[in-house]
DNA sequence: GCCTCAGATGCAATTGGGTTGCGCGCGTGG
DNA sequence: CCACGCGCGCAACCCAATTGCATCTGAGGC
């Protein structure tokens, strides 16, 4: 149960909690990223805060960077060579699942789909994380 | 059980089993691929190549491109933004799991883990296949 | 409330993987 | 051996992402 509104948003809150500086890009990326409800490209981020408040690519650039360098957001590679940013929503996910659509490049979240938690890999090599993709078009492209 | 070094490499029937036009640059790479024990990006081919035949850049990439469109390649996006390719082994694997290196890049194949054939998702949605990929650090990088 | 400064931002230039346009060359079928 | 259409090489280009640097600012200390 989210509070009724209170004066700081959820994402002022959590780079506080992290003991970070809040700055308004930080704020705004971060905001932005927890209302999505996929995958968003830099670009898309960009776009969406162009409404509210002017910041430069770059910024951005360095704010995502940042998120996920507190495990606030998780960066994807996308089939199209771009980066997507998803905020981890508190829940520490180890391992989900994503959906990414071939002709838009749209992705999104597959919580239905388990991951399998360990795999074997060769002698010396040191997994951290295992992701799932699941390729194909959205609903919308086809 | 391999023919015993016939006068045609296997590239070059596959090539001629496929009903194109075999020319050096593709019978080139398509032999490094087969070759090859990990994925290897568009810059591994070319430096791969240059000690047996000078191939353009952009004819590589578009050999490779005309390999994923036959099927006798696969091609991944790594987390570096650079494509890598792989010869399909004749295996039509449908699917198959990789590991890949955070730190250099390198991806190989884990034949050892299974993949789930098949996955739950929304409606509208179609998937084409699934990509199970490992990230990690490879035991030369540690 | 004001000062200070480490750290964040904005701007401009750069990098580098990948792509495109186009004329020439060559593999293949006749 | 010839003709033709596809593949090749060259050069120019695109664009996401990165880097360098000067300026600005959030937040703790006074």
């Amino acid at each position: 149960m989210p509070a009724p509104r209170s004066r700081s948003s959820a994402a002022e809150r959590a780079i506080r909690a992290a003991g970070e500086r809040l700055t308004a890009p930080r704020a705004a990326v971060l905001e932005t990223l927890l209302a999505a409800r996929q995958a968003l490209t830099h670009h898309e981020i960009e776009q969406a805060l162009a409404t509210r408040l002017a910041v430069d690519r770059v910024t951005v650039y360095r704010v995502l960077d940042w998120l996920v360098s507190l495990g606030l957001a998780h960066r994807l590679a996308g089939e199209d060579r771009t980066w997507r940013f998803l905020a981890t929503h508190g829940e520490a996910h180890a391992a989900h699942a994503h959906f990414m659509c071939s002709r838009c490049g749209r992705t999104v979240c597959l919580d239905e789909v388990a991951v399998p938690p360990a795999v074997k890999v060769p002698r010396g090599f040191e997994p951290s994380h295992v992701e799932l993709n699941v390729k194909g078009v959205c609903a919308t492209c086809r």
